[in-house]
DNA sequence: TTGGATTAGTAAAACGTTTTACTTTAATGC
DNA sequence: GCATTAAAGTAAAACGTTTTACTAATCCAA
């Protein structure tokens, strides 16, 4: 069964497709046809249950009124959290959202925007990774919008909206130091992005501001693919073999992967050993004692990014770019 | 700078537009392309780096080489863990899949089968709610592959996949009477699906077989869009009203305000108070003691929801439907 | 009464592909 | 040497819209 198109109601209507397709696009008025007409038409297309062809729609204007979202992996709470909200108020605009995760991978990331330009999305809200900076070019060149969220990568003169990193693991560190802890550990991944640069940094400067030497041997990159249980090994060895009263975790699956090692060796969080967990996760709120973690304000950064990137598609102006840097909150539990 | 086009291609290696398509396609043998022509168009390609408008494309031929996907909330680690799955699979064949959260409305779920629609995707993946069947059945008799997940809708004849949630909530329930409990709640929503109404009634079915009286007191239904406060207070008083020894959580969510209510009513979990929750979730494995669950095998259902669609898709012969019924998995944890 | 403005509407081009039906040239068989 | 077939390729229609530029009729002012 074919689906109508503009031509049966036209036919159905005895007037012009130009005719019918000024209605639904709500310039009947302006273009002078008669209320009889619009009223005739508006009736046969609500009762046929005629919808437009997008296709045909986004092949004669150019726009889609789809916006890609390119992630680093929607399983993961952090993203499908932020995901959810700017697909809901995305949609409120009659945008739709379509997303891919990168898994970290540079060759898919590539792929994913290839594939969103010829499928001419009509905006990109992407949590960059390092090598895909021509391609990022290439987009902006053209005259794309590009937003930047959680990461940025410097070259790149784009909008960008994150949290402060930086400081969140500045205070992070602060708050275990304010507690008497002296040995403190930093698991991160080696993944070069900006963000987990910056809470390294953090950490580093946290140290070096409070007197403590930094001792590289505290910290444990692990590897962003690798299987969980290696990763759990290599936090185990870090527990058992260096002397360690404070560890911060610079991402959420670090933490839990931490925490299952702290359940598995039997060592507590208390008095003598505490952590702090970056980005929150319901596992933190239940744990006993709760996790201390630093809070991305989701809601926020969600709100930032799709409405720069709006008013960029609003705007047919050359926009301006925007860098929005949002407070963290330590959330300190127990 | 406008993209390239065929055309533009074309021109540049002095052949007609047919001639590319026909190569872009790899129909150039077939339609007696000479090597020599062959290669120097794919050179022209590839050094331009033009990709194919897949907007015209899909005009033209009338698939998108996209998947709609209709998910309850993707935020939701349930969904977005198999959207994840999905997104592979289906990409790894050349589908994208493009996704959108129904929040459990009614019509938010028609809107988004309508958006779909007219944006032509080649099959709808979904997580259907009650309410929906006309728009379904529209779907169908367009001739439109739909395969349902997770839950199905009884009048409807499509394909479905999804685990055994009668078996496994019956067996949750044998698990706690072989414990010796006798005094066994059931939290779950009220929301009108049948995998919903399917765990309900493995419970009860369980309690007759096991000889214990069926007491409505102690199954709650906690009203789907409400406020998690809210919930976390109804099932403090269930469990400070009630003579309870065990209970039953009838989706992952509800079992973590449940673990809030407990924290906060401070009442441990142990021989005399025992909970299952169903979908696992990484808060149950950390948590002390560990949360015992019952695990949809998320992997499964992705991959045979998958291979159906895809194999309804490449066969144009009209579908024979199936239904595939995992078995879902107790884990006990202490 | 005339000619500019307004009203009401339409024909046809364009967006970038795919595909059908066609042409031209060369090769082959007898 | 002529008819047939194969090889190599192309012109043009079609997909379903939007939009530009146009027409025809009516109105109004001077």
């Amino acid at each position: 069964m074919k689906s109508l198109s503009i031509k049966d109601i036209a036919v159905k209507a005895n007037v012009s497709i130009t005719t019918v397709s000024f209605i639904i696009n709500g310039k009947a008025k302006e273009k002078s046809i008669s209320e009889a007409v619009i009223e005739k038409v508006e009736k046969i297309i609500e009762e046929s249950g005629y919808k437009p062809n997008q296709i045909a729609r986004s092949l004669r204007t150019g726009n889609s009124n789809i916006i890609g979202l390119i992630i680093e992996d929607i399983s993961n709470s952090f993203f499908s959290r932020i995901a959810r909200l700017i697909e809901d108020k995305a949609y409120k605009k009659g945008y739709k959202i379509i997303y891919s995760s990168t898994e970290n991978s540079v060759d898919k990331a590539k792929e994913l925007i290839n594939m969103f330009k010829s499928r001419k999305v009509d905006a990109y809200i992407i949590s960059p990774i390092k090598g895909i900076e021509e391609d990022i070019k290439m987009l902006l060149d053209d005259g794309n919008p590009v937003i930047f969220f959680d990461r940025n990568l410097p070259d790149i003169n784009t909008s960008y909206v994150g949290a402060d990193h930086f400081n969140a693991s500045y205070q992070s560190i602060q708050s275990f130091i304010g507690q008497g802890k002296k040995n403190i550990a930093l698991v991160t991944t080696d993944i070069n992005v900006e963000q987990i640069v910056e809470r390294y940094d953090g950490y580093k400067k946290a140290l070096e501001d409070n007197g403590i030497k930094y001792d590289e041997n505290l910290v444990l990159k692990i590897h962003f693919n690798q299987k969980e249980s290696e990763t759990i090994d290599q936090i185990e060895t870090l527990l058992q073999t260096k002397k360690i009263d404070a560890v911060l975790f610079a991402t959420n699956y670090l933490a839990i992967s931490g925490l299952k090692v702290l359940k598995k060796i039997n060592k507590k969080i208390g008095d003598d050993f505490a952590i702090i967990a970056y980005d929150d996760h319901e596992a933190f709120e239940l744990h006993t004692p709760g996790i201390s973690t630093v809070q991305q304000p989701l809601e926020e950064i969600a709100e930032n990014v799709i409405k720069i990137i709006l008013k960029q598609l609003s705007s047919k102006a050359n926009p301006e770019n925007q860098q929005v840097i949002i407070p963290a909150k330590l959330i300190i539990r127990d």
